[in-house]
DNA sequence: GTCAGGATTGAAACCGTTTTGGAAGCTTGG
DNA sequence: CCAAGCTTCCAAAACGGTTTCAATCCTGAC
């Protein structure tokens, strides 16, 4: 059943069929319900391709997700993500298309998207520090918005952003107001923007008290369990070790857990662990009451949030670059207790 | 640019240019040659909504993620298939688009997806005991692939699996003849075909030793860190505990590292734990020699062949119904010893 | 030199919508 | 009673490709 079928049947031309069930205030309000009527009697649904042909538009945002040689983005955070923003697109009546692409190849994927036609705008995941891209899709054309910020792009762009170096900072206060000088931060791979951002939270909020970063206390690498529970092990074994953990995943947390575990420690009183919770919704900080003291900030609601911007830049191209950051809240768990008297 | 002008500036008609580009016999090579060369140089690029629209098809396969009051597929192991499928497509110049919905709205999601036109396939995820949507999309008539299978379904369909009843099968044998008699299955849903089937091998193992299987050790819930925790503490505070784990899920089986850590005992000597292992790309089982003794089976893989099945499906649309059964190697980790003697 | 038949190319229809530019029919006010 | 102005509808032209059908150009056989 299509648009010419349905009009013939109701002795109505197709430009107007079109008008009525679009909305048009040029349609006879009767005319209108009749055709109302018979679209939803023969569950007419009009044809997207068609649509997009038309309208020029297509109806759809994309994600590029570069399969990595090295990082890759496929990490918890992203399925949450795109979880979120996925609901936000299926209210509004678009599509989500994903591109997994060699990370050689990502360049070409967005220009490839933009002169195909295939969507409307981007969201660009996991910048990183000078991100390539920014340049790349403001060239090219199409709009975009970033998840997170890419430090030294001096280029106008939209964004979304948790304020990663005020949480961490924050964070890192709340350690030092327990006493804590010893404090260790597990941190995600230091060219992703983030991860400098906290990681300068962290160094900022100790240099406010005159305390030196201790570069064995700094830990920067793919955020796996393996790799927390390797990295705190480590720092557990050493001559000075570390009264607390700062650390950026709840899955390296879960090693840095296991090592405390291993050497005996009890978690909240030998030594004190704040994490970063983006309550992804397999990886609970505690069903009722946070088990760990956490920054957190939903990655979900921000997939809502930097997909209605998208949509927003799609609907008003002419807009200036928006941009949104959203504040972490710290939320205090069993995790963390004063600093033990040597 | 597009073809019109493409063909204007190479003095050809747009037909012509068209089955240059396209790879069709009849036209001449050094013309071909000469429009590929424009092309290029013109990096011209064939409007996706404009084939489209002439062919009929989407060139894209859908994946419906219904947003879930209870059960979520948003889930760790979801975002490696989706990488693994991903992949297939790119490499086969189809997109993959994805609908986020509301769970109870997943039965017209599939109907609009076919009757807009917007996908030329589907791939059906987590599926269920006698799930509804294998009768709903042989119904509304797009061909569809199984991630796993379901139970209870008489009619015929395209699926790909891992043989989850026989690697718990073997986990289950290889435990018993390490000596453990009080074996503990860490489930996922019971209500989940995979589940179900996993289950299915333990009993089965255990009968065939004429073990009757203790629905105190028996724990069915969502895979999560902490319902994995708690369900084990439980166990191993009961009078007569476990020696030895089967679990569904890398991410359980870190809580019941936990819990064991936390009543000082020690894997692979106090307690063995026998996991199944996705492959998960930031949750790797060790990164040389395998932590855990694990039923293993790459997701992403699975991804990967889904895909194939359904582009397969989608060109051969009256090909019967194709099967793949994956079986899931048995590693051996340093997870799993003897049963303590008493 | 002619002609059949293959090799190339092109004109035009088509895919299913939206949208532009009228054109009827009906009011309405002078 | 008529022109102006609304309503309400429609024919036809996009949108940017693919595909059918027909036309032209060669080539080699006779």
């Amino acid at each position: 059943m299509n648009l010419k079928e349905l009009a013939t049947n109701l002795g109505l031309s197709p430009t107007t069929v079109s008008r009525a069930l679009n909305g048009y205030p040029e349609v006879n309000e009767t005319t209108r319900e009749r055709v109302m009527a018979a679209a939803k009697r023969h569950n007419y649904l009009p044809n997207t391709r068609a649509i997009r042909l038309a309208t020029g538009r297509a109806m759809a945002v994309g994600h590029v997700i570069p399969i990595a040689t090295k990082h890759e983005i496929v990490n918890p955070v992203f399925a949450d993500f795109i979880a979120g923003a996925g609901e936000t697109y299926s209210r509004n009546g678009y599509d989500m298309v994903l591109s997994v692409v060699p990370d050689d190849q990502e360049a070409q994927a967005y220009r490839d998207l933009q002169s195909r036609g295939t969507v409307d705008g981007i969201i660009v995941h996991a910048p990183r520090l000078d991100d390539p891209r920014i340049a790349l899709l403001r060239e090219v054309g199409l709009p975009f918005v970033v998840h997170g910020r890419a430090t030294g792009t001096k280029d106008a762009y939209s964004w979304l952003d948790v304020n990663n170096r005020r949480s961490f900072q924050r964070a890192t206060e709340f350690l030092l107001d327990l006493g804590h000088r010893r404090i260790a931060l597990i941190n995600g791979l230091e060219y992703m923007d983030f991860a400098i951002r906290r990681r300068t939270g962290f160094v900022d909020a100790l240099a406010a008290r005159g305390i030196q970063p201790d570069p064995a206390l700094m830990f920067s690498d793919e955020m796996t369990e393996g790799r927390g529970y390797r990295a705190a092990l480590e720092m557990l074994k050493s001559r000075n070790p570390p009264t607390a953990f700062l650390v950026s995943s709840m899955i390296s947390a879960l090693g840095v857990r296991r090592a405390l575990d291993e050497r005996g420690l009890k978690l909240g009183r030998d030594v004190s662990i704040i994490i970063h919770d983006d309550e992804l919704s397999y990886l609970r900080n505690g069903d009722d009451v946070p088990i760990y003291t956490a920054t957190r900030s939903s990655v979900r609601e921000a997939g809502r949030q930097t997909a209605e911007m998208v949509l927003d830049l799609i609907a008003n191209p002419d807009k200036p670059p928006q941009s949104r950051l959203l504040e972490a809240e710290l939320i205090i768990g069993q995790s963390t207790g004063p600093a033990p008297s040597k």
